[in-house]
DNA sequence: GTTGCTGCAAACCCTTTGCATAGGA
DNA sequence: TCCTATGCAAAGGGTTTGCAGCAAC
């Protein structure tokens, strides 16, 4: 999707909303949009900052929150203390594997266990509204490097 | 697994990892033993001081986490910014279905997930050493109650 | 002009930690 | 005695919030 028709989808939900169109919405939906990775509000809000956009980490938070509602932007948690953002626009679901040793993050998609996931809904009589996946474990690189290490 | 094994297989442990036994300790572990439901640390320590069992929240948390390396609790993240912490003696691994109305929490098992984790980890090279799934949903009784308000 | 937005700093919440004292081994 | 554990209160880290001034509409 062209960044035209997102900033113009952006504009009107806020409209939608009542909420206003300013500036550092604007900014903080620019550097959404150049980003592909698992970014942390704060890292984020420092980014900018030496991009030279000045916009508090209050208002960061806040415009996070929105994008998110908007589905812009999904939220994780990849087992540290503090959420990670994803940039959606073009992007199906998916769930990470995540390196205990260097942090990296992996996305994957394993239709099946969507599927199965659905099915222990629908066997508790539970409506499904959302998951949460993360497998923990150690990548490739690492195993190659301790597996040196060990040498 | 009957009360006096675990309580000898703590004190034990504890002496393998050069800690000590402390009457702290061992209350903390009769009241997790007591437990079957998903507590948080804060709730935990409120409710073994109206058992009239004075022990500091710091120690809680402390005795908690060996508790935790002992693998005889379990932490899980369950859409709250708190962990929750569950017994684990004589219980098998499990996941939860968590129900975004009323906060019930109904665990469930489910092989072929498990087993479809380990295919993706193998697929992407990961030795896979733990995982967190949590299926958010609306549950039955609040359906229901939805239903009725809806009439 | 009205209403919502921003930045700031303080508040929050859960959890961890430093330190002096108490208490197992 | 020696050394760890405890309790307290303060610190920590990410996130939220109250408020006064400011910018959209």
């Amino acid at each position: 999707m062209p960044y035209e028709e997102i900033l113009e989808r952006f504009k009107a939900q806020l409209k939608i909303m009542n909420l206003k169109v300013t500036r550092e919405r604007l900014m903080i939906l620019e550097e959404v949009m150049k980003r592909k990775d698992h970014f942390d509000a704060d890292q984020f809000a420092a980014d900018l900052s030496v991009s030279g956009v000045k916009v508090s980490r209050a208002t960061v938070y806040r415009t996070l929150d929105i994008l998110h509602d908007m589905k812009i932007v999904h939220k994780t948690t990849l087992g540290h203390k503090h959420q990670h953002y994803e940039n959606m626009v073009d992007r199906a679901h998916h769930d990470h594997l995540v390196c205990l040793k260097c942090d990296k993050v992996v996305e994957f998609l394993e239709p099946r266990i969507e599927e199965l996931q659905e099915k222990v809904c629908v066997d508790h009589g539970f409506e499904i509204k959302d998951h949460s996946l993360q497998l923990f474990g150690i990548c490739g690189d690492c195993k190659e490097a301790d597996a040196e290490a060990n040498n």
